[in-house]
RNA sequence: GGCUCCAUCGUCUAGCGGCUAGGACGGCAGAUUCUCAAUCUGUAAACCAGGGUCCGAUUCCCUGUGGAGUCACCA
């Protein structure tokens, strides 16, 4: 039995290195054939972002990774309630009346015994009572090794804030003790925290799930941890921009996790099959999108013509039926259609001088130069092959880098292929 | 600064004491071709440093160096 567990904060869309740690938690389960369960994490009242939930639901489904399970914490208050007060009972947690510290704008604190520790207050927040001189550790599935902390290092960190509302060391380990998670998989951010957590585990009692830290994926220019702030990370835009749900996961699940035969392309299905915990990576990938860029081409490139014109927002799906085959292999990413297709709807600004007498050649033997039965006479001609289609394509499109020009003006039709001829001729 | 994690081509990585250190993306060259792509072929490119252990270290241990994360009544 392998359960898993996604839980996000409602506090915007998905993170990139979000939708990896959910992609990993998701397969574990599944190659289990397991449950994976969805649990949003709304106990900061003052950070949630209206709206953020369903975004989360919807951009998770769009990848295909569907959840078992569904729980809301702020629905739990009562639970979480109910354990704090069981550690304080217990001798394993206080009260604490002491103003809120905010290290974003006091800096960090030293002081790790809270001065309340002592005081048998009977109300307020209630913080973990951190023993002095143990060793509390873990054995982590993604390194793979034994990790441990001395208590004499760890803070007095609260658990229940004075709103009623618990913090994640609370809500997460009491959940996943209750929902009888089996393997807590999380970003490398959470490490420094785990020692309060074991902590926690331990006084709650029950089964401590086993705990899994990912390498954090890194900026690739900068090399610091990629974040919201910094840098443009959310799914939702990569998908918006053009890249298919298949390959930004494929690509994602190969930041942080290889297997012993090294092949790159698998489908979800696929990586659900395949998956080993042995194949996570300890050290911190960098996000670089020249590899995105291959595997969306390729799974562009796997799709029919069918699929791909369902995908592309042209309202003429009989002309983009005609297009699509000329810029198939030409797409890397599904927003690149209109900069590859603009002059099959427009005619170009040509303002170079074009060579007159291949333009004149041309359009006084199109029906040929179709049939592509020119070629011998171009070369009679004295003409390079390469330039005389040079001219066309430039006079047609405007750009040197075209699909095949005969098959594109086959497109765009006798009448407006010559057309366009004639306006640049008259120019030349 | 304390604590913790990490370290193989530019990037993602295989390797788990003995290998000409392998693959993929990207690069470069070539083939194909009316251009650009796509495709195919070839090629350059890496074990952070210093000590150990061992017959033998990329691999195990230590130290150093470098990188990352974190130190809230945020998650």
């Amino acid at each position: 039995m392998v359960r898993t567990r996604f839980a996000p904060s409602p506090t915007g869309f998905l993170h990139i290195g979000s939708l990896r740690t959910a992609l990993y938690a998701y397969v574990m389960a599944k190659h289990d054939n397991s449950q994976f369960i969805l649990r949003v994490e709304d106990t900061d009242q003052k950070r949630e972002i209206g709206g953020a939930t369903d975004a989360l639901k919807n951009t998770l489904k769009i990848f295909g990774l569907n959840w078992d399970e569904y729980y809301l914490q702020s629905e739990r208050l009562d639970i979480y309630l109910k354990a704090a007060k069981k550690l304080v009972t217990d001798g394993n947690a206080f009260y604490c009346q002491c103003p809120p510290r905010n290290a974003k704008t006091d800096g960090f604190s030293q002081i790790l015994r809270d001065p309340c520790r002592n005081k048998n207050l009977d109300s307020g927040a209630i913080k973990l009572k951190v023993p002095d001189n143990e060793t509390v550790s873990y054995f982590d599935f993604v390194h793979k090794k034994e990790i441990s902390w001395e208590t004499n290092g760890v803070y007095d960190a609260t658990l229940l804030k004075s709103d009623g509302f618990p913090t994640y060391h609370l809500a997460a380990m009491v959940d996943d003790i209750e929902m009888k998670i089996t393997h807590i998989l999380r970003g490398h951010d959470w490490m420094p925290s785990t020692p309060i957590h074991l902590l926690v585990f331990k006084y709650l009692g029950g089964d401590r799930p086993e705990i899994g830290h990912l390498s954090d994926i890194l900026n690739a220019k900068t090399g610091k941890k990629l974040s919201k702030r910094r840098d443009s990370v959310m799914a939702e835009d990569f998908l918006k921009a053009g890249y298919l749900p298949e390959a930004l996961l494929n690509f994602v699940m190969l930041l942080g996790w290889a297997p012993k035969d090294n092949r790159e392309l698998y489908s979800l299905e696929e990586f659900v099959k395949e998956f080993d915990i042995n194949g996570f990576q300890e050290a911190n990938p960098r996000f670089e999108d020249t590899k995105l860029k291959w595997f969306n081409g390729h799974y562009l490139r796997q799709k029919s013509d069918d699929e791909l014109i369902e995908l592309i927002d042209y309202p003429d799906k009989d002309k983009l039926r005609q297009i699509l085959p000329l810029i198939k292999d030409r797409l890397a990413v599904l927003s690149d259609f209109d900069q590859l297709t603009s002059f099959f709807f427009k005619s170009p600004e040509i303002t170079a001088r074009l060579n007159k007498n291949h333009l004149t050649f041309a359009i006084d033997n199109y029906d040929k130069m179709i049939k592509g039965e020119l070629i011998e006479e171009i070369k009679t001609k004295g003409w390079k092959v390469g330039d005389f289609f040079m001219t066309i394509r430039i006079a047609i499109c405007g750009t040197r880098s075209t699909p095949p020009i005969t098959e594109t003006m086959l497109v765009l039709g006798r009448d407006e292929s010559i057309k366009r001829l004639i306006a640049c001729q008259a120019k030349s």
